[in-house]
RNA sequence: GUCUCCGUAGCUCAAUUGGAUAGAGCGUCGGCCUCCGAAGCCGAAGGUUGCAAGUUCGACUCUUGCCGGGGACACCA
């Protein structure tokens, strides 16, 4: 049984007396802040006694009066302005903790009314090779797809990878002028890889080297503009607005000078090389031309087409080992070529239905309240990604049937999907839930986002191998009584799982810091803490030769006798409220915070209470039935979140 | 200029969405292995939640203003 949710039911019983909309005061009933006020408390009395303008203690005193849980809880306190403490009668969450050790679900419920999802996460452009900066998307799209699934819906995981935009025009233009073949016949996707950082560094360098003239011209400029504002706001000292003008006027000289500097540094990393130089000389034109070779491809040329035949299918298998490597598998990889046959179409719709108007050259839905327009074809003639994101949306909901579709995108293009999901009202949409799961920037040292062009990000594959490597270090330092192999074996366990922790235990909205130091860690709130808890229960059952199934199907009451038992009774029986909770913002941090109060409880409870030393048969039975589901909540905790755990380590 | 997010312990982050004395981890200091796995447990120090007003029984959370920072803003996805 789920105590909470138990609860809050008999608390709406009771609230229909006093209020037409109980909803929300229902939710006021939660597991408390602090151990001595009990296991729940309802601090729905305050607000209520506002309305009927009562002293809010006469109405939880009124409140509990018609609060019928004598079977399940002491009887309830008041405490404070109006809080009612609630404690579980330690009989009753004996019985209700006896059944979770025999449920196989361990007390989750499917939903009673399923809904078809789709999650839409890691998408990353199949020409470049993953990075840190595609862990998040991927880590938190997984565990929301498992998460949700094991809820009991209907999901369906979709990699909408980037396969079809001006990166393979690069590729192309690379492939036919700067291929190392030999480079190429060995490893394809790497001299590919190369190929793209190649034509994207020359095309960088003669924008930079164009444009350089104009931005030291406007450096005169900018300092005469800081001058004056800094004169301004020095004059009228009172006057704020002057002083915010010096201020901006200042950042703006810094800025420009910052871009006269990154510019400068790429011009000279190709200038200092005098293979890279002779490149560029040689091939001028190359960022247009390698827009021609995107807009041949996108026409049906023939050469163009066959080599993207060529290069698409080793770019998705590269990428798939690094998703194997993560345990992450798609339901469906729809890339934007996927949807390009359907483009016109949704253009044409857009235009019938009066929804997009020509603006500049270029084919536009406005939305009201956004001074951006939402482009879904340029005036090249070419669609954008918000036409294929407009014509995802018409098959997941036509053809799919989807109720909901996640997009768990970084939260830097939150206007773009506001303005795609009011676009898809428009077009008659309206049905389905489309939400943006948008998370933070992963930021470098600096505190700066990380920067992908920089030359200097992590590549998700060594990111990999270097926490695996570190998990090897410590492995072997701890773990004399395990084979080579079974080391190996751990050590990629604890090193990927450490990555995808750290990732899933931030609130997805905030940015993070990123660092090795904690990407690393294997002590304190990390995956390998509960993994290591996992491995101690395991070894308890393993040490006394425990048959589990047998323990499982005997009727041998659960005792909590000692406080260490009944907080762990307590942990076990919220498991299922606490996977709930994930689904109901989007929100996996949720179920990694619960996991490691798990284990942290479980660690105080192996401290003080003795299980196969324990004398008394009833209770020692007890303490194993509490072991077993111990295990079997990290465990299955750990696996919804995507992290794999090991009977020993 | 418009829009948007953020500011919490030395550091990195939480805070059940308005609840009781703001919590963890790291780091620091101090205890605990003749006892089921010390990758562990227990304890201590560490805070004017950027600043100022307001809303109310009650504010990290909501409102306004200010200070500081990130990000997005017409043809890249």
């Amino acid at each position: 049984m789920n105590l909470l949710a138990e609860l809050r039911s008999r608390l709406r019983q009771a609230l229909v007396s006093f209020t037409d909309s109980p909803e929300s005061f229902v939710e006021m009933l939660k597991p408390t802040t602090d151990s001595k006020f009990g296991d729940f408390q309802a601090n729905c009395a305050m607000p209520l006694a506002k309305q009927h303008k009562q002293p809010p203690r006469d109405l939880a005193l009124a409140l509990i009066a018609k609060l019928d849980v004598a079977d399940l809880c002491d009887p309830p306190e008041i405490a404070g302005p109006g809080f009612i403490n609630l404690r579980v009668k330690t009989d009753r969450l004996a019985t209700e903790t006896a059944l979770l050790c025999r449920d196989e679900r361990l007390g989750v419920t499917a939903v009673s009314r399923p809904r078809t999802y789709i999650v839409d996460f890691s998408s990353p452009n199949v020409a470049k090779p993953m990075h840190v900066g595609h862990l998040r998307s991927t880590v938190i799209g997984h565990a929301l797809y498992r998460v949700l699934k094991f809820l009991g819906h209907n999901v369906l995981s979709d990699n909408h990878v980037g396969d079809w935009g001006t990166q393979f025009g690069m590729i192309i233009y690379g492939f036919k002028n700067f291929r190392d073949q030999a480079a190429y016949d060995q490893a394809p996707v790497a001299e590919l890889a190369r190929l793209y950082r190649l034509v994207n560094q020359l095309s960088d360098y003669h924008e930079q080297v164009a444009n350089l003239p104009k931005l030291q011209q406007q450096i005169p400029v900018l300092e005469q503009a800081a001058t004056a504002a800094q004169r301004l706001a020095a004059a009228t000292p009172a006057d704020k607005d002057a002083a915010r003008h010096a201020r901006r006027a200042d950042q703006d000289l810094v800025a420009g000078r910052d871009a006269i500097t990154s510019a400068e540094k790429k011009i000279t990393e190709v200038q200092s090389r005098p293979e890279l130089k002779a490149l560029a000389e040689a091939h001028p034109q190359i960022a247009e031309l390698a827009r021609r070779e995107t807009a041949k491809l996108h026409a049906g040329d023939v050469e163009n087409k066959r080599l993207w035949d060529e290069f698409v299918p080793q770019c998705l298998a590269a990428l798939e080992t690094v998703y194997q490597r993560f345990g992450v598998k798609f339901d469906m990889t729809l890339g934007e070529s996927w949807y390009n046959p359907m483009l016109a179409g949704i253009v044409d719709e857009l235009k019938q239905k009066h929804l997009a108007v020509e603006s500049a050259g270029a084919t536009c839905v406005f939305i009201e309240g956004n001074d951006a327009p939402f482009i879904v074809q340029k005036a090249d003639g070419a669609y954008t990604y918000a036409t294929t994101d407009l014509a995802t949306i018409r098959h997941r909901i036509e053809t799919l049937h989807a109720d909901a579709s996640l997009y768990v995108v970084d939260s830097r293009q939150g206007e773009h999907f506001q303005l795609l999901f009011a676009t898809a009202r428009k077009m008659g949409y309206d049905q389905a839930e489309f939400r943006h799961v948008s998370f933070g920037t992963v930021l470098g040292d600096d505190r700066r986002p990380f920067k992908t062009r920089s030359g200097d990000t992590v590549g998700l594959e060594s990111l990999l191998d270097e926490a695996i490597q570190n998990a090897r270090k410590i492995v072997d330092e701890n773990s004399g009584h395990l084979s080579d192999e079974e080391r190996g074996r751990v050590a990629e366990l604890v090193g990927i799982g450490a990555i995808i922790y750290v990732d899933l235990h931030h609130n997805r909205d905030s940015d993070y810091v990123f660092s090795w130091e904690k990407m690393l860690a294997t002590n304190g709130d990390t995956a390998t803490y509960i993994q290591y808890a996992y491995a101690r229960v395991c070894g308890i059952l393993r040490k006394g030769e425990v048959d589990v199934a047998a323990l499982r199907l005997s009727d041998a009451p659960l005792l909590l006798n000692s406080p260490a038992e009944r907080v762990l009774a307590l942990q076990l029986n919220a498991f299922s409220q606490a996977v709930a909770d994930v689904a109901v913002d989007y929100r996996p941090n949720l179920l990694t915070q619960y996991l490691f109060e798990t284990a942290n409880v479980f660690a105080r409870f192996y401290d003080q209470c003795t299980v196969l030393k324990e004398p008394d048969s009833d209770i020692r039975t007890s303490r194993l039935l509490l072991c077993d589901a111990t295990a079997r909540v990290l465990k299955q905790g750990l696996e919804l979140l995507g992290i794999g755990v090991t009977e020993q380590m």
